[in-house]
DNA sequence: ATGCGGAACATTACTTTGCCATAT
DNA sequence: TATATGGCTTTGTAATGTTCCGCA
């Protein structure tokens, strides 16, 4: 937000100069002035004019000095001046003050009065930050619907992934492998039948002993990844997490790979705050960078490790331990003998460092923010200093090393210390809240663990969270604090298993009220884990199952719909949960909370009822459960959902109705005598409410209201015995057969300012329905025939005038230019001919054809000759009636009715 | 550093049943 | 003279949601 303020100031500081250059600009300074002058005079009134009424001064003025030229403008307002004034044409007149008296005229004019050629630099000097940041930081509608997009998109992504790392925990070699490195003892678990969390200790402990997170070798596709990290027992978190997973699986356990999708925000301006969450800066910052890394799979080293791609790494939600981990692959590679990527890579690093501020906001680069880069470019520096030690003491260690493609080997024997010394120096802008929260646990944020499912632990059987990377086992409850930790959000926590996923986010997260706004939709997210969660309970059913004889089943309850499955377990707990949550401490997650209630945030249409229990309290105010708050409605209201008060009911609440402003015109009286007549309205709840019992059609009359009408908002408002028809003109058929009906109402629309009924059909007894509706079917047909005789008939009658005017046409050629005889031409039988040159004109002589027809008789007057005689009349070119003209290879055919036509054969 | 609450906007929900001049 | 038709200015208001900012 800064940036855009520091933006300002530097086009002040050229403004000069860009108004010799360009008119361009001036729409910006415009801008920038109007905004000045807005803030100097908000300020100026602060207390006493609002800013909702100064802004629409501004608005209008501004918006046509941009287009036209306002230095040129006689008659702009005081926006429009203060922008010029700076720009050097003074000349203040005298009106522009006047127009502006309405405004505080003193501080207006110690404001503009100043002739001299500076007084711009004071004005966007006193701009004060909040507003332009806020004008240029609202996000708008467009901009949430991309982040919504870019949020779901990579929610599918994180999810893919997270199904490829799941199908790689089953890969038999891996588990095979894990099993082989197993000392003997620890493989007894898998005999183990009554699996408690405990009788995992070992187990983890092992594996934390033996596998430590380390670089990434990224750039392979998962299974050869684990397989990589399997050999040298060091990986990404990822990689590690999975391994372990295998290593369950492999004992027979039944075992999940579980993730924290860290998801692209869902808000659009999340990404502009860079402390706001460590993993928030963008899609690809995420932790499963995918896309760059299969990137880099298709690539030599060389050629991939472009600077984008490490951009993108770098920015990885892991944040700074990524960035270090990456880093160390680096410094690795410089040591095996690439120095070119290695510089790539530095310079690429510290691209990213700095374009990361600069990147969202070319523009931008501003004091405000300065202190927070330049924490950052400490931390850089830390880690480079790091890096630089490490790829010193791996340099020491490494000498006996030998390809460098496989730097991951490297650290093979590298003491984790080292590792953790890394991680605690990328992290070190929160180390001391790390170290607060989790000791001396010195860790990036926990991305991935596991679950195994424990069957001796809660009676029933219980999903035990195992982070072995971090040796956490049952530490369900610490994960959110260590999440929060690192500033990593913990809004979806999703299961893997079995090919498909399940949101196990409430096992993890105890402030749900926290990221349920940061959650998408949950219809969305619900329809599209659906098949995922089908497919994980039906696998972790009935894959691995301890003790057939188990008291719980774990075959999926086809038969049986009371038999407890483990998924559905898993749900119950879940759901508990959800039902348990704590109360929030502060008032305004009670707004939306899905449990807890105050009364203070309910809205207009609800109120408690019962009032109570009382659950706890808020800041004093007392917390209902949120079951006790009702919606309220007005009668009409519950009409539409084919509800009724009942009779003797009180309304529970009442409410100020808004006061209707179309008959303001009249005088203070008129007004009074409104606000008197002004109406509450009474809401009732629900309990007070009985099924709609409109009184029946009898005698085939249907109960209309008062406007003699039906309104028909469902199904529901249909009085019994009636219909609704929705036909166009039903109404006329119902009158035509005397049949009672009402227009049905089925709503209203705005038009003119009013709102209108919208009518569609009619409402008619039920049992004129059949009568009326093949009364219906008769009237369209006839209605169908009538138009299309309409149809036909005007086609006749065009076809008539387009001949007549011909005729006319040829008439008067044949009278007063002979020679363009040929001009027109026309097929108008065209059964005979194939002729393309048809010469028509009126012959009145008749010799051939008369028979008493009144045209022919009519003489010499052409006009009245065609008038009356032809309408209605089709030409018939009878053969007999034909001459042929052997000269002029004229055909000439005759209609009795005298008109005769002239084709030329070609 | 964090959360609270107010301010400033943005968005949504509620409202809810012509009139007059002109042509036919 | 009675009836049909078309055009007119075009919501306005309040509640609710979201974001920012100052303050404790």
């Amino acid at each position: 937000m800064p940036r855009k303020v520091s933006q300002r100031k530097k086009k002040s500081s050229t403004s000069e100069n860009e108004m010799g250059a360009s008119n361009n600009s001036e729409g910006t300074l415009t801008e920038i002035s109007c905004e000045a002058v807005g803030n100097l005079l908000r300020r100026a009134n602060k207390g006493g004019t609002s800013k909702k009424k100064m802004m629409p001064e501004f608005q209008p003025e501004h918006n046509g000095t941009q287009v036209l030229e306002p230095i040129l403008q006689p008659n702009t307002l005081e926006a429009g001046h203060c922008s010029r004034n700076p720009m050097g044409n003074v000349s203040l007149d005298k009106g522009c003050l006047d127009s502006k008296e309405e405004l505080d005229d003193s501080d207006w004019e110690d404001g503009i009065v100043p002739k001299d050629d500076h007084p711009m630099t004071i004005e966007l000097n006193v701009t004060p930050d909040s507003a332009v940041r806020k004008q240029s930081h609202r996000a708008s509608a467009k901009d949430k619907d991309l982040a919504e997009l870019v949020h779901k998109v990579h929610l599918l992504c994180l999810l893919a992934r997270g199904r490829l790392v799941d199908s790689a925990c089953d890969d038999p070699l891996i588990q095979a492998s894990m099993l082989s490195l197993l000392p003997a003892h620890l493989i007894q678990l898998q005999n183990v039948t009554k699996l408690t969390s405990k009788a995992l200790h070992p187990l983890v402990s092992w594996f934390h002993d033996n596998f430590h997170v380390r670089s990434t070798n990224a750039e392979k596709p998962v299974c050869f990844a684990l397989a990589s990290a399997l050999e040298s027992r060091e990986g990404s978190p990822e990689e590690i997490a999975a391994l372990s997973v295998a290593l369950y699986r492999a004992l027979n356990l039944t075992a999940r790979f579980v993730s924290i999708l860290d998801a692209a925000s869902l808000k659009p301006d999340q990404s502009c705050r860079p402390d706001a969450s460590g993993s928030s800066k963008g899609i690809f910052n995420t932790s499963t960078p995918m896309v760059a890394k299969l990137k880099l799979d298709f690539k030599s080293p060389k050629q991939s490790l472009s600077s984008y791609d490490i951009d993108k790494v770098c920015e990885s939600s892991l944040g700074r331990s990524r960035k270090s981990k990456k880093c160390s692959t680096t410094s690795h590679m410089a040591q095996s003998g690439d120095p070119p990527i290695s510089e790539d890579l530095k310079s690429s690093i510290t691209k990213s460092q700095t374009s990361e501020t600069q990147d969202n906001d070319p523009e931008s680069c501003l004091a405000d923010k300065s202190h927070k880069s330049k924490r950052k470019g400490d931390v850089e520096y830390e880690m480079q200093l790091q890096m630089a030690l490490s790829a010193t003491t791996v340099g020491c260690l490494e000498s006996k090393t030998e390809s460098g493609a496989n730097a991951d080997k490297e650290n093979f024997s590298c003491p984790s210390k080292r590792v953790k010394r890394v991680v605690s120096a990328d992290t070190s802008t929160s180390s001391q809240l790390i170290s607060t929260a989790v000791g001396s646990m010195k860790v990036g944020s926990p991305l991935y663990w596991a679950e195994v499912y424990c069957n001796e632990e809660n009676l029933t059987g219980k999903w035990v969270h195992i982070d072995a990377v971090n040796l956490i086992i049952d530490g369900e409850d610490k994960v959110e604090s260590m999440v929060a930790a690192c500033k990593t959000s913990l809004r979806y926590v999703v299961a893997f298993g079995g090919h498909g996923a399940k949101d196990v986010t409430r096992r993890y997260c105890m402030k749900w009220y926290k990221i349920a706004s940061q959650r998408v939709s949950s219809t969305w997210w619900d329809s599209v884990l659906a098949p995922l969660r089908d497919l994980e309970s039906g696998a972790n059913s009935g894959v691995a199952q301890f003790r057939p004889n188990q008291s719980i089943s774990t075959e999926s309850n086809t038969g049986h719909s009371f038999v407890p499955t483990r998924s559905s377990l898993e749900d119950i707990e879940l759901e508990t949960r959800a039902l348990t949550e704590p109360l929030p401490t502060n008032q305004q997650a009670y707004k939306s909370h899905p449990l807890y209630a105050i009364e203070k945030w309910l809205t207009k249409y609800q109120v408690l009822r019962p009032k109570g229990p009382i659950l706890g309290f808020c800041s004093g105010h007392p917390v209902y459960p949120r079951t006790c708050v009702q919606t309220v409605k007005t009668k009409e209201r519950w009409l539409r959902e084919g509800l009724q008060v009942k009779a003797d009911e009180h309304p529970v609440k009442e409410i100020k109705r808004s006061i209707k402003p179309q008959k303001v015109q009249d005088s203070g009286a008129d007004d009074y005598e409104c606000s008197d007549s002004m109406e509450n309205s009474k809401l009732y709840g629900m309990w007070q409410l009985e099924p709609l019992n409109l009184p029946h059609a009898v005698n085939g009359i249907v109960p209309k209201n008062e406007r003699g009408q039906v309104d028909v908002w469902s199904e529901k408002c249909l009085p019994p015995g009636t219909v609704h028809l929705r036909f166009p003109r039903a109404f006329s058929v119902a009158k035509r057969l005397e049949i009672d009906y009402a227009p049905a109402m089925v709503g209203f629309e705005f038009k003119n300012g009013r709102s209108h009924p919208v009518y569609d059909g009619i409402v008619v007894c039920a049992e004129f329905k059949d009568v009326l509706v093949e009364a219906y079917a008769e009237e369209d047909e006839k209605r169908r025939a009538e138009e299309k005789r309409r149809d036909e008939a005007q086609a006749l009658s065009r076809w008539y005038q387009l001949l007549s005017s011909i005729v006319t046409r040829q008439r008067l050629n044949n009278c007063y230019n002979n020679n363009l005889s040929s001009e027109m031409s026309t097929d108008i039988q065209g059964k005979n001919e194939n002729e393309s040159n048809a010469a028509v004109c009126a012959d009145n002589d008749n010799n051939q054809s008369p028979k008493h027809h009144p045209v022919n008789k009519s003489g010499t007057d052409l006009d009245t000759s065609f008038d009356t005689p032809v309408k209605d009349h089709v030409h018939v070119f009878l053969k007999e009636y034909e001459t042929f003209d052997e000269v002029t290879s004229l055909l000439t055919k005759r209609c009795q009715c005298g008109f005769s036509v002239q084709v030329e054969e070609l």
